[in-house]
RNA sequence: GUGGCUAUGGUGUAAUGGUAACACAGCAGGUUGUGGUCCUGUUGUCGUGGGUUCAAUUCCCACUAGCCACCCCA
């Protein structure tokens, strides 16, 4: 390229070159103030479920110790073997973001002595995750993760209440979902059954592609989860992982079923699910929106199960446990594929100010109404008064406030009815006393 | 991490080898007193860097990002 010709400047100052915009970090994002509503509504009935439940808050740092994963959730699951964000401290400590929350929540428990409460324990989480993932639709580097776990019960019931629970919370949020389900036993009757599984592919192993033959090596139970056709064929004559269930499995399993029929939860058997972390024994669920167009692309939208080997590969006594996560991410994008409304925001009044003097008193004004528990909007720093109406009614006010040079002179204040369109004028001084006969906040019960 | 597609104002789109059109939103006005209609104005170094060319937003390459499939999962 040319260099550009010596564009004389008007001033003399040397052409500094613009700084560009800095993005965010590749797969995050801000979530925006139009973004809230569906986020306040989706964690508040996430919340408000769990703690119908019986759930109590926990939260744990989002910064743990590398080695509580790698032990935890596998050192050969994904999670950890290539989409941890792991570093390590000027002091040498070897830490991480947290990939997910269970792991975090069973260290809780066992550095706190919480086998002296009350047991179960129950306890549900809610923040920020990280993977180094390749970002797309649904999946980013940075997600949030709604979770509730119990912690000491080993009982069926648990475990069905847990998928239960998955399912209401999307009910409730206006999304259908289906529960997929399945068991993959105590950790000994697995090895068995990967041994079987094994040696039956390994005579086929001509039939594999490339990604198959890694998969038959390093996570064979997966192979059942692929999309080759050929696979596909000799999946029908593979052993199932329900005959190679130990007894006690079995039974346990048969009863969670039962209790999702119990409780009506629709849930699909699904002897081919599998889940990445290998904290996982006996029941193990996926969530699913449902929907009537085909696969939906990331239509994950949580999962759990149970993880009673979890407590003693961390260091702690061998303790029962089930739980799941929730995609808040996922929930919310498939709650605006759906048109979802989510409450708005709307405020009780607009306080509209005209004038220095206006302003001033509208200032107070504005300061009663808030002590007094009325939602109040204003644009002070607008002159105009047609703006400031443009802005209450954006906001959807149900009524106006407006103060202008006469009414500071006269004591006064308009009161405006944005549907009706009429207004009044009332003493300033019992603007207050006005609102909230207007909006029935008086207290005065009618009979 | 692998493969593919894409990249134009805040958003959604258009056109073009000779520096950009439209809609919506935003802001400011339509004689500082009133909104949900109307009118006017205004908002862009055409993702970043390089190359080809007299000339590139338009062609080529790289990078980056987004999306899609795989992988995996939330």
């Amino acid at each position: 390229m040319t260099p550009k010709k010596p564009a004389p400047k008007k001033d003399d100052a040397p052409a500094k070159k613009a700084p560009s915009p800095i993005a965010p970090p590749r797969g995050m994002r801000d979530l925006l103030p139009a973004d809230q509503p569906y986020w306040k509504h989706v964690r508040s009935t996430c919340e408000s479920v769990a703690s119908a439940y019986g759930f109590d808050r926990i939260e744990t740092p989002i910064v743990e110790e590398t080695n509580l994963f790698v032990r935890g959730v596998g050192k050969a699951t994904d999670i950890v073997e290539k989409e941890m964000y792991a570093f390590e401290t000027t002091g040498g400590e070897k830490l991480c973001l947290r990939p997910e929350g269970t792991a975090s929540i069973m260290r809780a428990y066992i550095h706190n002595g919480m086998l002296n409460l009350p047991q179960p324990v129950k306890m549900w989480y809610e923040g920020p995750m990280f993977r180094h993932d390749r970002p797309q639709h649904g999946r980013y580097r940075q997600f949030s993760q709604f979770g509730c776990e119990v912690i000491g019960e080993d009982d069926a019931i648990v475990d069905a209440q847990l998928a239960l629970m998955c399912h209401i919370i999307l009910k409730e949020l206006g999304v259908d979902s289906v529960i997929r389900i399945n068991s993959i036993g105590t950790p000994e009757s697995r090895v068995n059954y990967k041994n079987a599984l094994v040696s039956y592919f390994r005579t086929k192993r001509a039939k594999f592609s490339d990604e198959d033959k890694k998969r038959l090596l390093k996570n064979p139970l997966r192979i059942l989860d692929s999309k080759d056709p050929a696979i596909a064929e000799l999946k029908a004559e593979a052993p199932q992982i329900v005959d190679w269930l130990d007894e006690e499995s079995k039974t346990h399993f048969m009863r969670v079923l039962e209790f999702l029929d119990e409780a009506s939860v629709p849930y699909q058997l699904d002897p081919y699910l599998v889940r990445g972390l290998d904290y996982y024994s006996k029941t193990v669920f996926e969530v699913y929106a449902q929907s009537d167009d085909q696969e939906l692309a990331q239509a994950a939208l949580g999962g759990g199960g149970r993880y009673d080997g979890l407590s003693e590969v961390l260091g702690g006594r061998p303790t029962p446990a089930a739980g799941f996560a929730l995609g808040l991410d996922r929930i919310v994008s498939r709650m605006r594929e759906l048109n979802v409304a989510v409450p708005s925001q709307s405020i009780d009044v607009f306080v509209a100010q005209l004038g220095e003097q206006g302003k001033k008193r509208a200032l107070a004004m504005f300061e009663e109404l808030r002590k007094s528990g009325i939602k109040a909007g204003e644009a002070f720093a607008k002159e105009a008064i047609k703006a400031q109406m443009e802005i209450a009614n954006r906001r959807n006010a149900k009524w106006a406030i407006i103060v202008g040079q006469k009414e500071v002179l006269d004591g006064t204040a308009i009161i405006r009815d944005m549907d009706a369109g009429t207004q009044e004028i009332v003493d300033a001084r019992k603007i207050v006393h006005e609102m909230k006969k207007k909006l029935g906040l008086n207290g005065t019960v009618q009979a």
